[in-house]
RNA sequence: AGUCUCGUAGCUCAGCUGGUUAGAGCACUACACUGAUAAUGUAGGGGUCGGCGGUUCAAGUCCGCCCGAGACUACCA
C-alpha cells in the first residue's frame, strides 16, 4: 500500500535541495518545455545581466516575477523557451578592469595593449557566472543556463551589425554633433556615469557677469522704445562662465514670466542706459532706496545709482527681438542669430530671468538654437582655448589646463572688456557647483564633439503609436514614464570613445565623403578581398570583430580610396536591445527560430531599465520590424532594506540573498516578495516578514497535509474509489469545493493579468482562513473518528482535492513546496499522470461547483458561530459546555432558510443544542433603521442630510411598517420622496431580557440556563478532554484501546450514568471503572472537583 | 530643476466607479482551547487616512497648492 510521506516538521531548506535534485535527475525543466507544442509558444526575453557583479537581493526579486510567469504559462499549456543571456560590454567592466590592474584609460596603448587590455575584460565579464548561475538554481529560476546568449560573440556582434546596417539603409543614422562634457585636459568625452562618480561636482568660485546686450531698434521692438530714458534698451542676461559670451548667438527668455524696462545708468561707465530683466529679480539687482531716488540731482560720484520702472511686458512679447552681437569677433554661418528666442527652461530662481545662450556650450542651449533656427559658434578649441579669431584673447585657455604658473583667469579679462565698452551691467565672483573631470581633476567644458547617431525622432510618432499597444505592469510606467520619454524623443548617440564593446561598422574617407556600412561578416570579407585587391593588400577577415583587429581593416571606396573604421564603439544598450534577433544570430540563420520568438509575450526588469533596456528593445524593433518588440512588461520596484533606506555596502544594510535562501528557502523569499507589496513597489525587505511567511502561510499548508496524511495513511485512503459527486458531500465540503474553484478562476486570471500579489494573497487567504481555519478544523472528526465510511471518503478526497490545487495554483510563486506538496499527494494516489506539478496542467474551473448562496450561508455560520464564542466569552461559559439554544432574530425568510442549511455545523462549532430563529411577529426584537446613503443620496441630493436625521428617528411601528408594505413616503423641505426597503438597512438591535451581540446586519443571543443534564454533559466532555491528554502524553497511539480508572465522585458519577458510553467512544475505552483510588494523574475537571485518572492500554 | 510614483494603526499592507462605526496580518495585553499543538480561538488598546484649500447633500477616495520619501532624466544661465 501507497503511503502519504510523513514528516517530522517542516524544513524548508531541505525540500528545495530534495526537488533540486529531484529536477535535476528527472530533467523536469527540459521535459516542462519539451511537453508542450512549439505551435503554441509563450515568448519571453531574459534581459542580460552582467556577471561582472555579484547577484543581489533584488536579482532574486526580478528573476521571482520572470520565473512564475513563465512557468504559470507552462502550466496553461504553452510553450516557454527561456534563452539566458550574459551582458559582457561597457564601461562598468572597463572600470573594474582597470582598477585590478591599477591602470587608468592612459595607460591604455602605452603600458597596456589594446588586445590585452580586451582580454583582461573578456576574462572578467564572467567573473561572476558560477555565483550567478548557482544562485539561479538555488531561488529556482528556471532558464537555460547551457546555451546563454553573449553579447561579446562574434555571432552575436554579426547580428547587431546587421541591424544597424538596416537602420543605416533607411537613412537613420547619421554623424552629427552633441554638447557632451569634455575633458579638455584629458581630451576626451565624460559619460554622465564617470561625471557622477563621488568627488566629481565641486564648489568652485567663479566669475560672473551680467552683460548688456543692445537691442536693435526696428518695427518689432519699436514699443520698448516708445518711452525711455536717455541711452539705449539693452536686455541684461548673467552668466558663471564669461568666456561663452563671444560665442552667444542668442537669448532666452520665459514666455509667462513678466519683465520690467529700466531707466538708470550703468554702475562702471556711469553712461545712462535702458534695461530689461524680470520684474521678480529686480530685488536682486537693486536695492529699494535706489527706487526713490531722484534722477535730477544724479551724479557719477553717487554711490547709489536711481532707477525707475518705464514699462511692463511679458517674455512672450520680447521673442523675436534683434541684438547687437555682443563680441562681434566672427558671425555664424548655420542660422540666422542674435535674436531673443523663449525657453522653457528659463526661469527667475537667479539672474536676470534672461539666459544667454551659446549653442556650442551647453546642452539646453543647443536644443533651443537648433529648434529655433538659431546658428552656433565654436570659438574654443579641443585643448580648452580661443581659436585665433578671437583676435585679443587667442591661444588663451578658458580654465587653467595647463597648469600655468602665471594664469590668468580669461573670465575677469572679457569681464573687464564688457566692462570698458559699457557692456558689463555686473561683475562678480560667485561661488556654484560644477563638473570636474575625474582624472585631471579639472573643470569640464560642455563642448559639441562628433558623434554617430540613430535618427530616433524620425520615428517617434511610430513608437508612440507601437507603445500604445503594449500592456504595461504598472501602467503608469508604460502611459506616463516611458510615454512622456518618448514624447520628447532625442535622437540616440551612439557613439562611446571606449575600448571594449561592440565596434561601429562604418568605414569611410579621410574627408569623409564617401563611405559604407558593414552587416555581416560575409560583406566584410567581400570588401577586404575588393581592397586587398585594388590597394594591393593581403589583409585577412579578422576573427575577432573586436578592437584593435577590426581597426586595421581598410576597405576601399568606389573611387579606389581608402577607408577607415570610424573609431567609436557602439553604446552597449544597443547590445542588449539586440538580443532577440542576435541570441538566434538572426538574420545569418535560425530565421524560423526567430519567427517563432518575436515579440516577446513578456518581459520583465526593474524599472530603472525604462530608458535604457525597455527602450532599446522598443526602438529597434519599431524601426528595424515596424513592430513592438514585447507585449507585456512587467517593471518591478527597487528592494530596500526594511528602513526604506537603499541597500549598500557602505551602511552595511544589503541582504545577501544566498544566506537568505540557505536559511529559509526559496519559496517563502518568493512569496513574501510576491505578496507582501506589488511588485512595482519598492520592497521593504525586512526578513522578519519571510519568517512570518514561512510561519503564517507555509507553516499552516504543512500542518494541514500533516494532518490529511496522518489520518489518510491510517484509513488506506489511496483515492481509489470513484470521486463522489458533489451533490453526495455534505455541505462543509461543496463550501470548500465551491471556494476552491472561485479561487482557481480568481488566481487564474490575477496570473493571467500579470497580478502575482493578488494571486497569492487569494492563495494564502484560502488557506489560512478558509481551508485550515474552517474546514480542517470542523471537520477533524470526520477523519478521524468512526469507519471507513462514504462520508468519511467524501472528506478525504474534499481535502484531497483542495490540497492538490493549492499545490498547483501555488507553484508558480512556490515551485518547490508547491512540488513537493503535489508530488506527496500524487505518489500516493497515482491519480494523475505526471511526476511533477510543473508538468501538469492548472485546473480547469469547474462552474457548477461554485454555489454563492452556499459561500454565503457558510458566512452567515462563521459570523454567528464568532459572535456565540463572543458570548460565551462574556459570560465565561467555556465550549465544551453545552448550553441548550441559541437565539436568532431573522430579517427575511431565505435568512432562515439559508441558515438552517448549515444549522448542524454552527451548533456543533458553538455545542449548542439549537437555534430559535425569532421572527417579527414575536415582538420580541427591536430594530434599528438607518438611511442607505448609496441609493438615497442619488434621489434626495441636498435634502439627504435632513432625511438621514428623520430616517434615525423612526419608531419600532414606522420600521415594521415599512418593512411590511416594502414603502415609504417621506416628506423632506417640501418635497415628497417614495421609498421603499431598498433605501434602509434594517437590523435587529436589541432583544429585551438577553445578552445579544451582532455583526452588520446578524444579531445573535444566547440561552445561557444550564440544567443538570447539559451540566453533566458538560462533564462528560471535560472527562474526554482529560483523558485524552493523558492518552497523549502517554504517547500512545491514536488507534490504541484504552482501560480508564477514574477515582469517585458525585460529579463524576452523575455523569457517567449518562454518559458513560459516549466518554467510552470518545476515548476509545474498552472500559471505564470509577474506583475509590485510580493511582492515576490527578486533574481538576471543573472548579472544586478534582479526581484522579488511569489510563492503561487494553 | 523636470517627469513619475508613494504617504492609511508601532510595522507591512487592503480599501471597488465618492455613501456615514476606515479594515486585515504582525507586534502588544488578557482570557480560552489543546487527537493539526513551535498551531488555534475570543476580546482589547491603538488612526487629525501627510498638511491646507476646493468641488459635493456626502471626500481616505475627485481637483489644486504645499510638505515629506523614492525613482528616473537633466544639470542650469
Amino acid at each position: 500500500m501507497s503511503k502519504y510521506r510523513e514528516f517530522k516538521g517542516l524544513d524548508l531548506p531541505a525540500i528545495d535541495a530534495e526537488v533540486l535534485e529531484f529536477w535535476n535527475k528527472e530533467e523536469i525543466f527540459k521535459k516542462s518545455i519539451e511537453e508542450r507544442s512549439k505551435d503554441n509558444s509563450f515568448v519571453f526575453y531574459e534581459g542580460p545581466p552582467s556577471a561582472n557583479g555579484k547577484p543581489g537581493i533584488h536579482h532574486v526579486m526580478a528573476r521571482t516575477v520572470k520565473d512564475l510567469f513563465c512557468r504559470y504559462h507552462t502550466m496553461k499549456g504553452e510553450r516557454v523557451e527561456r534563452k539566458g543571456g550574459w551582458d559582457t560590454h561597457g564601461l562598468p567592466v572597463e572600470l573594474k578592469v582597470e582598477k585590478e590592474l591599477g591602470i587608468t584609460k592612459d595607460d591604455i596603448g602605452t603600458k597596456i595593449s589594446i588586445e590585452d587590455y580586451n582580454k583582461e575584460c573578456r576574462a572578467a565579464v564572467m567573473k561572476f557566472k558560477g555565483m550567478w548561475d548557482d544562485l539561479t538554481r538555488k531561488m529556482g529560476y528556471w532558464a537555460d543556463l547551457d546555451n546563454p546568449y553573449i553579447t561579446f560573440e562574434n555571432e552575436y556582434i554579426e547580428s547587431v551589425w546587421n541591424l544597424l546596417k538596416n537602420l543605416y539603409d533607411q537613412d537613420l543614422i547619421y554623424k552629427g554633433y552633441t554638447i557632451q562634457p569634455y575633458s579638455p585636459a584629458a581630451g576626451t568625452g565624460l559619460s554622465s556615469h564617470e561625471l557622477n562618480m563621488p568627488g566629481a561636482y565641486q564648489d568652485v568660485k567663479d566669475t560672473s557677469a551680467v552683460a548688456q546686450f543692445q537691442l536693435i531698434r526696428n518695427e518689432q521692438s519699436e514699443f520698448l522704445y516708445a518711452e525711455k530714458g536717455e541711452g539705449e534698451v539693452y536686455i541684461i542676461a548673467w552668466t558663471t562662465t564669461p568666456w561663452t559670451l563671444p560665442s552667444n548667438t542668442a537669448l532666452a527668455v520665459g514666455k509667462k514670466i513678466d519683465y520690467v524696462k529700466i531707466k538708470t545708468y550703468n554702475p562702471y561707465t556711469k553712461l545712462p542706459v535702458n534695461l530689461i530683466l524680470a520684474k521678480e529679480l529686480l530685488g536682486k539687482w537693486f536695492k529699494l532706496e535706489q527706487a526713490e531716488l531722484d534722477f535730477d540731482s544724479y551724479t557719477p560720484e553717487d554711490k547709489l545709482i536711481p532707477y525707475v520702472i518705464l514699462q511692463e511686458c511679458k517674455g512672450a512679447d520680447l521673442e523675436g527681438i534683434r541684438y547687437e552681437q555682443l563680441l562681434p569677433y566672427v558671425q555664424p554661418e548655420d542660422g540666422d542669430a542674435f535674436r531673443v528666442i523663449t525657453g522653457d527652461f528659463v526661469s527667475t530662481a537667479d539672474g536676470t530671468g534672461i539666459v544667454h545662450i551659446a549653442p556650442s556650450f551647453g546642452a539646453d542651449d543647443m536644443r533651443v538654437g537648433k529648434q529655433n533656427g538659431i546658428g552656433s559658434l565654436t570659438l574654443v578649441d579641443k585643448q580648452g582655448k580661443f581659436v585665433d579669431e578671437v583676435t585679443d584673447f587667442a591661444g588663451r585657455y578658458v580654465k587653467d589646463y595647463q597648469d600655468e604658473a602665471d594664469y590668468r583667469s580669461v573670465d575677469i579679462d572679457i569681464s573687464i572688456k564688457l566692462k570698458e565698452e559699457n557692456k558689463a551691467f555686473n561683475v562678480q565672483k560667485y561661488q556654484h557647483n560644477y563638473p570636474h573631470c575625474w582624472r585631471t581633476d579639472k573643470p569640464i567644458l560642455y563642448y559639441p564633439l562628433d558623434s554617430w547617431f540613430i535618427k530616433a525622432s524620425d520615428k517617434r510618432e511610430r513608437m508612440v503609436e507601437l507603445n500604445n499597444t503594449i500592456n504595461w505592469k504598472p501602467s503608469h510606467t508604460g502611459e506616463k514614464r516611458f510615454g512622456n520619454w518618448l514624447e520628447n524623443l532625442q535622437d540616440w548617440n551612439l557613439s562611446r570613445s571606449r575600448y571594449w564593446g561592440i565596434p561601429l561598422p562604418i568605414w569611410r574617407t579621410a574627408g569623409g565623403d564617401a563611405q559604407i556600412c558593414i552587416g555581416s561578416v560575409a560583406e566584410l570579407s567581400a570588401e577586404i578581398e575588393k581592397a586587398n585587391k585594388a590597394l594591393g593588400l593581403s589583409q585577412n577577415t579578422p576573427e575577432d570583430l573586436h578592437k584593435p583587429y577590426i581597426d586595421d581593416v581598410i576597405l576601399v571606396s568606389e573611387d579606389g580610396r581608402e577607408m577607415r573604421r570610424e573609431a567609436d564603439l557602439i553604446d552597449v544598450w544597443f547590445d542588449s536591445g539586440s538580443m532577440p534577433y542576435a541570441q538566434w544570430h538572426y538574420p545569418m540563420e535560425n530565421e524560423e527560430i526567430f519567427n517563432n520568438n518575436f515579440p516577446a509575450d513578456f518581459i520583465c526588469e526593474g524599472v530603472d531599465q525604462t530608458r535604457g533596456w525597455f527602450y532599446s528593445l522598443h526602438a529597434i524593433a519599431s524601426m528595424v520590424k515596424d513592430s513592438v518588440a514585447y507585449k507585456n512588461v512587467v517593471s518591478t520596484g527597487l528592494v530596500l532594506d526594511k528602513n526604506g533606506v537603499k541597500m549598500s555596502k557602505r551602511l552595511g544594510n544589503v541582504i545577501d540573498p544566498f544566506e537568505t535562501l540557505a536559511k529559509y528557502g526559496a519559496d517563502p523569499t518568493r512569496w513574501y516578495m510576491m505578496t507582501n507589496a506589488q511588485p512595482w513597489d519598492n520592497l521593504k525587505f525586512d526578513i522578519a516578514g519571510v519568517e512570518e511567511v514561512k510561519r503564517k502561510f507555509f507553516g499552516t499548508l504543512y500542518n494541514t497535509y500533516s494532518f490529511f496524511s496522518l489520518y489518510a495513511n491510517i484509513d488506506g485512503f489511496e483515492y481509489k474509489e470513484d470521486r463522489i459527486p458533489l451533490s453526495e458531500r455534505t455541505e462543509i465540503d461543496r463550501w470548500i469545493i465551491s471556494l476552491l474553484n472561485t479561487l482557481i478562476q480568481e488566481v487564474d486570471a490575477e496570473y493571467a493579468n500579470y497580478e502575482p500579489t493578488n494571486a497569492g494573497r487569494k492563495i494564502q487567504s484560502f488557506v489560512e482562513d478558509h481551508l485550515s481555519n474552517w474546514y480542517v478544523r470542523l471537520c477533524r472528526r470526520r477523519f478521524w473518528k468512526g469507519d471507513y465510511t462514504h462520508d468519511k471518503i467524501a472528506a478525504y478526497q474534499t481535502l484531497y482535492e483542495c490540497l492538490n490545487t493549492v499545490a498547483k495554483l501555488m507553484s508558480p510563486i512556490a515551485p518547490f513546496f508547491g512540488d513537493w506538496l503535489y508530488k506527496n499527494l500524487n505518489e500516493a494516489t497515482g491519480l494523475e499522470d505526471h511526476v511533477s506539478v510543473h508538468l501538469s496542467l492548472l485546473p480547469e474551473v469547474d462552474a457548477t461547483a461554485i454555489d454563492k448562496a452556499l459561500e454565503q450561508r457558510m458566512d452567515y455560520a462563521q459570523r454567528i458561530s464568532s459572535l456565540v464564542l463572543s458570548l460565551r466569552k462574556k459570560e465565561k461559559l467555556r465550549v465544551r459546555q453545552p448550553l441548550q439554544k441559541v437565539l436568532l432574530p431573522i430579517l427575511d425568510d431565505k435568512f432562515q432558510e439559508q441558515v438552517d442549511l448549515v444549522k448542524d455545523l454552527i451548533l456543533s462549532e458553538v455545542n449548542i443544542k439549537e437555534i430559535e430563529y425569532l421572527t417579527d411577529d414575536d415582538g420580541f426584537i427591536k430594530k434599528k433603521i438607518k438611511p442607505n446613503f448609496k441609493t438615497l443620496g442619488r434621489k434626495l441630493g441636498k435634502n439627504m442630510k435632513a432625511a438621514a436625521q428623520h430616517i434615525n428617528g423612526l419608531d419600532q411601528a414606522a420600521i415594521s411598517a415599512i418593512e411590511k408594505n416594502n414603502q415609504y413616503t417621506l416628506e423632506i423641505n417640501g418635497e415628497s420622496y417614495e421609498l421603499t426597503t431598498e433605501d434602509f438597512e434594517i437590523s435587529a438591535d436589541e432583544i429585551p431580557g438577553w445578552q445579544v451581540a451582532s455583526d452588520g446586519d446578524i444579531t445573535v443571543a444566547l440561552d445561557i440556563t444550564l440544567t443538570d443534564d447539559l451540566k453533566n454533559e458538560g462533564i462528560a466532555r471535560e472527562l474526554v478532554n482529560r483523558i485524552q491528554n493523558i492518552r497523549k502524553s502517554s504517547d500512545f497511539d491514536v488507534t490504541d484501546r484504552i482501560k480508564v480508572t477514574i477515582e469517585s465522585h458525585d460529579v463524576v458519577a452523575a455523569s457517567l450514568a449518562d454518559y458513560q458510553d459516549y466518554v467510552a467512544m470518545e476515548v476509545l475505552a474498552d472500559s471505564i471503572t470509577q474506583a475509590a483510588t485510580s493511582d492515576g494523574e490527578s486533574v481538576e475537571l471543573v472548579d472544586g472537583v478534582s479526581v484522579q485518572i488511569a489510563v492503561a492500554k487494553a
